[in-house]
DNA sequence: TCTCATTTGTCCGTATGTATA
DNA sequence: ATATACATACGGACAAATGAG
C-alpha cells in the first residue's frame, strides 16, 4: 500500500488543492485581472518567470494557463516582447437583441412542434463528429417536424441529441411547447451558458425527404445548434434541415454598450 | 548513454530540421493518417506512449501535436480511454465566427476583398424589395469577391449597396482591408447601432456563376446584411452568395450573467 | 462492488533555440 | 552584440478516469 520513494513529495505540497486544475484557476485569475483592468490594453503582462514565482507554479503550468487566454482573444504573445493585452473581456458578450437564448434563432410563435419518435442510440460515424464524442456512445435523439398551421410542407425536420439522462423530459405535459433545453435546465439544475450555431447549405437527406415533403438530395439550409454548459460539455445538439424556400433566418444584432 | 547532456537526449540530434516545429510535424503525419485510412473512424489512434517511441519524442511533444487534432475536431481524447478518431478531415471548409457586431462583418484575415466593380446605379424591382426603397431610388455598388489565399474558388461574391454620398470609400488606399462599413463610420460620424442579418437558401445568379465558379443556378447560402444607424435607416446593406461547400456561418453566444 | 492495469490529465524541473528590443 | 522573454523540447511523477475482470 505505500509506494513511496517518488523523491519528490517535499517539493510538490498540496497539488490541487480545489477541484479545478491550477492552470485553469491561474487562467481565470488572470482574466479577471484583464477585466478589472489591472492589466490596461495595450501593456504587457507579466512575465512568465514572475507568475511562475506569484503562484508557485512551473513554467508548463503557466503556458496552458495563458494558452486559456489567447484561445479567448484577450492576449497575443512573442517571443521577445512579452504578453501583450488586446482586448479587456471576451469579445462574445451576447450581443444579440434577444435576452434570451430562447430567442436566438427564432421560429415564429405559429410554428408548432411535432415529435414523430425518440428512441435511445448509439453514435454513428457522422453523429460522433457532430457530437464530438466516440461513436458508439449513447445519446437520447428526438426526431420531429415543425410545421406552420395546418400547412402540408413542414417547416423544418429537427433531430434533438440529449445525453440519456435527459431522455424524461418527453415525459413532460406540455413538453411540445417549451424548449428542449429550457426542461434540460430546469430539470438538471445546468445551466446553458453557451450557444454555439452553425448554418450551411446541404441536403435533404432520403430517410427524412418524404414527411419533409421535399426531394431527397434537393437543397436545404441546415442548422446545428449546440448548447454547452460553463465547462463547454454539451447539454443538447439539434440539427435541422430546412427545405429550400420555406425558411429565412433572422437574427438582429445591437451595438454593444460595454458597461458592467 | 554517459552523456547526459540535460535538454539534448542523445536521442534526438537534430532539434530543429529547419523550420518546422517537431509538435506540428507529427501534427501533420498524424492527421494525414487519419485522412488516408490509417486509423479508422472510431478507432482509437496509437497511445501517447507509443507515439512517444515511433518519433522519438517526449509525451509533452506529442501531447502538443494531438492538441492541433483536437482542435481540428479530428480526435477526442479520455483519460483512461485513449484517443478516438471522429472525423477524417477538418469539419468545415470555413467558418465564419460572429462575436459581435464589429466582427459581424468581418471575415477573417485570410479572407481576402477583390473589387470587381462599383457603379451608381437606380434600384430595380428585386433591389427595391432588398434595399426597402422606391424603385429608381440611387445606390452605389460595389462587386467584390472573397477568396481565401491563392485558392481558386471564391468564398462568396458580395454586392455591397451604399448611399451615394458614401461612394468615395473606394479612393481610400487601404479599402480592401477595412470594412466597408467602418469607412463609412469614419467619413461620415454616422455610427452603425443594429445590424440585422438574414439567410437562406437560394441560387447562383447567371451572371456572377462563372467568377464563382460556381454553376449558375445551383444551391447557395444567401446572406443579407443591413446596417442601420439609430434612427433604423440603412447605411449599408450588403448581400453575399455563398456556393455550397465553401462557407459555414458560426454564430457564437454567451450568457452575460456571470456568475463567479 | 471491487480491484487493477491502462491511458490520459496535470504538474514539476531543466535546457536551448529564436525573436525582440 | 547583449539581455530579455517566449517557443520548443527533453525528462519524471502522480492523479484521475476508464474499462476489464
Amino acid at each position: 500500500m505505500t509506494k513511496l520513494v517518488p523523491g519528490q513529495s517535499a517539493v510538490t505540497a498540496p497539488r490541487t488543492p480545489r477541484g479545478q486544475p491550477l492552470y485553469q484557476r491561474i487562467g481565470e485569475i488572470l482574466c479577471a485581472r484583464i477585466a478589472a483592468g489591472d492589466y490596461p490594453l495595450g501593456t504587457n503582462l507579466p512575465t512568465e518567470a514572475e507568475l511562475c514565482i506569484e503562484f508557485s507554479a512551473s513554467h508548463h503550468t503557466v503556458r496552458d494557463a495563458l494558452k486559456i487566454l489567447i484561445e479567448k482573444g484577450l492576449i497575443v504573445r512573442r517571443a521577445g516582447s512579452g504578453s501583450s493585452v488586446i482586448a479587456l473581456t471576451e469579445a462574445t458578450v451576447f450581443a444579440h437583441v434577444a435576452v434570451d437564448l430562447h430567442q436566438l434563432v427564432s421560429y415564429p410563435e405559429i410554428a408548432k412542434r411535432e415529435n414523430i419518435s425518440s428512441e435511445h442510440i448509439a453514435a454513428n460515424a457522422e453523429e460522433a463528429r457532430l457530437l464530438q464524442c466516440p461513436p458508439g456512445t449513447p445519446w437520447f435523439r428526438i426526431s420531429a417536424i415543425r410545421r406552420v398551421g395546418s400547412n402540408p410542407e413542414p417547416l423544418c425536420w429537427t433531430y434533438f441529441y440529449l445525453l440519456p439522462r435527459y431522455a424524461r423530459v418527453i415525459k413532460n405535459k406540455d413538453h411540445l411547447d417549451i424548449p428542449v433545453y429550457e426542461q434540460i435546465e430546469k430539470m438538471s439544475g445546468e445551466r446553458v451558458e453557451r450557444a454555439k450555431i452553425e448554418m450551411f447549405v446541404g441536403r435533404i437527406p432520403s430517410n427524412i425527404a418524404k414527411q419533409l415533403h421535399a426531394a431527397a438530395g434537393s437543397p436545404s439550409l441546415v442548422t446545428i445548434r449546440r448548447y454547452l454548459d460553463g465547462a463547454d460539455r454539451p447539454l443538447q445538439v439539434t440539427v435541422s434541415y430546412h427545405p429550400e424556400g420555406r425558411y429565412t433566418s433572422t437574427l438582429d444584432f445591437k451595438r454593444e454598450t460595454r458597461s458592467r
